[in-house]
DNA sequence: GATGAATGAGTCTTCATTCAT
DNA sequence: CATGAATGAAGACTCATTCAT
């Protein structure tokens, strides 16, 4: 019922609050293994407080899921702009993307988990979909351009998307190299890997 | 106590069975999500069978994966076999892998889901390394043989799994692609982005 | 997590009558074959209920160990007081003691049941060497003041202890006999050991 | 049923064999943590070996702790023999008491604890009345010859029980005390006290 | 809005005991 | 006689969720 509520400026701070505390808990330990009560105590607040702003705690994690799929699309869009090469749209998108799992890479914990389960997946796939119906409009475009080769626009779009979020997740969060320079070498690789 | 004891060839057997009858389980429902109980009931077998084959679900969990990092990387290993130049190489080792996961495609939610917490992370972070050193020494052998362009080995390396880890999943698992066709994208991907 | 918690009046009481119940099942039953689901649906309420105010059962254990050692002390220091004779001392710590066990016997089980297991034998064995030395205190008092024989104080003093806590268990606990009785019988046989 | 099966020699003693590791871990660990399968895996048997000698582990504690009494008493009754001084009979009872303490400590924990159980009590209490009635019987004795104050002798035998369970207890087996000196301690005390 | 308290279904795990071989 | 395997009831404990105040 927290959906629909009315939430004053306090209500809506807690709110994000609250989210965004328990998506660095569930990155950090993972969803199951981080329990509300954990959420609560460690914002200094009762239970009731989680259940005034969430309905359960699966539709909490969904919530933080959603959002930041948004964030990350918009950051994308507006990187893009009114680019109009479609090798470089893809290029300023890899770069974008970059930055932005560079800020949010406890984040990407999170993606990866919910694909795990039937319940968040959807939500997730949904995502990604529209990620990748991005990505293939550029392919295409590029193609059409002459500048990338000939081939399925689906299965190219999917390979940049592997590099980034590899890239992102083993360079940049586990060996915590120099994001410009990972994002060179993605947007090389990628370019690369199209003509 | 299920680590050391000698085990009969029946017993061998029931182990092997709750192995991957809980792989599946894992791999559809999620770890936390299946209990020892529906693994056991699942199985037609009491729940102390589970405790004599393994110490908790922890361990059964780390066993499966040890099992099956060591399973890909013997199939790789196998296929590249004797081939001498670096490029072909690495494209039958996109293939080996291609081939193994779909073979073995509910492994790959294990993978997923292992890398999310930290009591499973290590054993996984650890196969990877070992997966990664395979690549970068054929991509070293490459750029030595003039046949791939200059630029960071490791990163190379892990562009050309990251390829091959999101095809197999988003298109081999989730659209049911023709395998064949997806590991000739990856490898003409991956050629193109290391030359 | 119910170790620092601020617990309202309810909460305390709830605690005492939990510990109170506890206590008697316990000593009734014994600490293993009485259950925390049999403590809880004694009392009528949830099984959450026992881990909101308790860690385990070890820990309760160990809270109404505690607790009675504690109050057994407070009596005897209380019954003692301003008497400046040593044997008038020892005297009236008999009598304080004998007089806890007759109102608190189903505590004696558990003392006794304590003792046996590794887990809660320091506790226990901690509160035994307060007891020790208090009782031998007024032992040296004694001999000093010519009262007592010569002897090493800490064996007289256990000497002490184990009549009081074996007629308590034996003639107060299992014959049911008068305390006034055996705690004259006591003091008796004791300062006949001591002279 | 293991109650009337005819033992080989070798199944006699295998018998024995059980019943002695069986009770060290009792005493060590606790007869409820203990479990059969440590029993049997720490003599390196299977677990069918332990239920052909026994019907249940409660009846094998039963055992040990009947045999044990028995032993006691037959170390008592020997070491008094044909003295004919009742107060020598006590105090050459003390002395033997003590020396089997020494020689059994970890027997008393399970005295100790069998006292707790509901199931295990009245054996235990059984054995303790006979140990009284013997004690009882020289006390009177003493009475009648003058050599003891007036005064009821199941208390003053009790009086007595306690001093020597005590200070086997807590100054042989928790302090390590020279048992000679212990028992000349127990008798001193004891006399002093019925005199 | 918020808190501490309560619920109870469900989880993992243990263990005495039995059984097929 | 003996073993390894199996059973399943029972145990301690967790945790999402709800409720009284």
């Amino acid at each position: 019922m927290a959906d629909k509520r009315e939430l004053t400026a306090r209500g809506r701070e807690r709110r994000r609050q609250l989210m965004a505390y328990a998506a660095t808990r569930f990155a950090e330990g993972g969803f199951h293994p981080t329990s509300v009560a954990e959420i609560v105590s460690g914002l200094g607040v009762g239970k009731g407080v989680f259940y005034w702003y969430f309905d359960s705690k699966d539709q909490l994690f969904l919530e933080i899921l959603r959002d930041a799929q948004q964030d990350l699309r918009r950051k994308q869009q507006h990187a893009i702009a009114d680019e109009p090469d479609p090798l470089r749209r893809i290029e300023l998108g890899i770069r974008a993307s970059m930055q932005w799992f560079v800020e949010n890479r406890h984040l990407m914990n999170l993606f990866q988990f919910a694909s795990t389960e039937e319940r968040f997946a959807p939500l997730l796939r949904r995502g990604q979909e529209v990620a990748l119906a991005d990505a293939v409009k550029h392919v295409k475009d590029g193609i059409v351009a002459g500048e990338i080769r000939d081939g399925e626009p689906e299965v190219l779009a999917h390979a940049i998307l592997g590099v980034i979020s590899h890239l992102a997740r083993e360079l940049i969060r586990e060996r915590g190299d120099n994001p410009e320079d990972v994002a060179d070498a993605a947007v090389a690789f990628c370019l690369g890997g199209l003509r």
